[in-house]
DNA sequence: TGTACATCAGTGAACGCGCGTTCACTGATGTAC
DNA sequence: TGTACATCAGTGAACGCGCGTTCACTGATGTAC
């Protein structure tokens, strides 16, 4: 049976949807390491020739689905920071809507920690969604520094440990032992993920605490 | 010129350790897509079935060389924590050099971090190493606890906060943009490096003081 | 409403390529006597 | 010290494979009249 026969129909309607689905779940199920263009196109039930008509070359499928899933992880963030009561919330709220994203979609997180694969430094829309990314964490830090909650003087320090703390919680889950190390504590990620979060903003508020007192 | 004329003896002697600074170079020079055993070969000036006196396979090779990335990380820990002042500086210079070194072999790391390409969970050899700096880990966060430089109770938190920090700095390091934002900035990696370690420890000794206020 | 035709989105065969790995081989080295 | 021979560590040709991509094609769809 040909692609087409097994379909039913001979045009797809929506394949570049279905290319973009079948990428991922080829990820989520063989692994970041069994990506191909032909694959995907078995995957989505289509000759290998088809994605051309949707997409330039692999790296450009690739692209897409990587700028898609900053778009989403973007607005997990903006959606945690907003719902936050403040600052030092906001900021434990940016590193566990980061994680969970990952958590729940490991396939997009894969593709984005393999910069080897796609030309992300080359696509506008991915540089877009990063920048706002880091706006969006440059504002909360310096929302905790005005509240008194972070050392005052270069944000730096504390914007690359949230994003540091953040990015690699997210890289051991998906790519790295954590998950199996959590289940074999009897806990699980998402709430190894809140513990972390909560230690963070703890620890910025004995800070803010100690450093109040004048010490 | 045959690999054995340039070379000027048939036989080339030390062959097994060329092929591990081969591919390193490869991954620094060209990125880790452009691994394959037999570019390392080329690189190594040998014949593409020369390297499989030395290895099985290309996984055992990248095996090999994870696992001395492992041990040389490692040994770095070991001696940073053996050099600190006091548990908390221990556990900044656990973050710092584990940074450090991973700004400084870039090829290790990046190999490290890409499990699709070892069979890491199945090599002995890098089991052990992993759960010694594990263990070495938690050593240092419960050194901690006990001068109450950190929350009492379940030690994972703050654990897989380091873990975290550290993984994901260097990460943001090697594979990602992190770098060149630095320099834009006109600062540098270990100068950033130094500023969150030192961050993490004002937080935790922060922490100290507040609590043993009791609040 | 029906027809001609342009355009779109598929097909499937083919291309050249680099890869991992195997094989029979051979030159160099080490050892026994 | 010299020789026979086993072993080691290379060579280079070959294999089959899956890949990304191109090509001429064709079926389906949409539009003008």
């Amino acid at each position: 049976m040909t692609p087409a026969e097994s379909r039913g129909t001979y045009h797809h309607g929506a394949l570049r949807e279905e290319l973009i689905t079948a990428c991922l779940a080829l990820i989520e199920s063989e692994g970041i390491g069994a990506v191909s263009l032909r694959k995907v196109a078995r995957q989505a039930g289509v000759s290998p020739a088809a994605p051309y008509h949707h997409f330039a070359d692999r790296a450009a499928l690739l692209n897409a689905i990587t700028a898609r899933g900053y778009e989403l992880l973007l607005g997990e963030m903006r959606r945690a920071v907003e719902a936050a009561a403040s600052p030092v919330a906001a900021l434990g709220a940016l590193i566990e809507a980061y994680v969970r994203f990952a958590h729940a979609n490991t396939a997009y997180v894969r593709l984005i920690y393999r910069p080897e694969l796609t030309e992300a430094d080359k696509d506008p829309a991915i540089e877009v969604q990063t920048q706002a990314g880091l706006r969006l964490l440059a504002d909360t830090v310096a929302a905790c520094q005005a509240a008194g909650a972070a050392p005052a003087g270069d944000p730096a320090a504390l914007s690359t440990m949230v994003w540091s703390v953040a990015a690699g919680l997210a890289m051991l889950i998906v790519d790295g032992p954590l998950e199996h190390l959590t289940a074999e504590r009897g806990s699980t990620v998402p709430e190894l993920t809140g513990q972390v979060s909560a230690l963070v903003q703890t620890l910025l508020l004995g800070y803010a605490t100690s450093a109040s007192d004048g010490r």
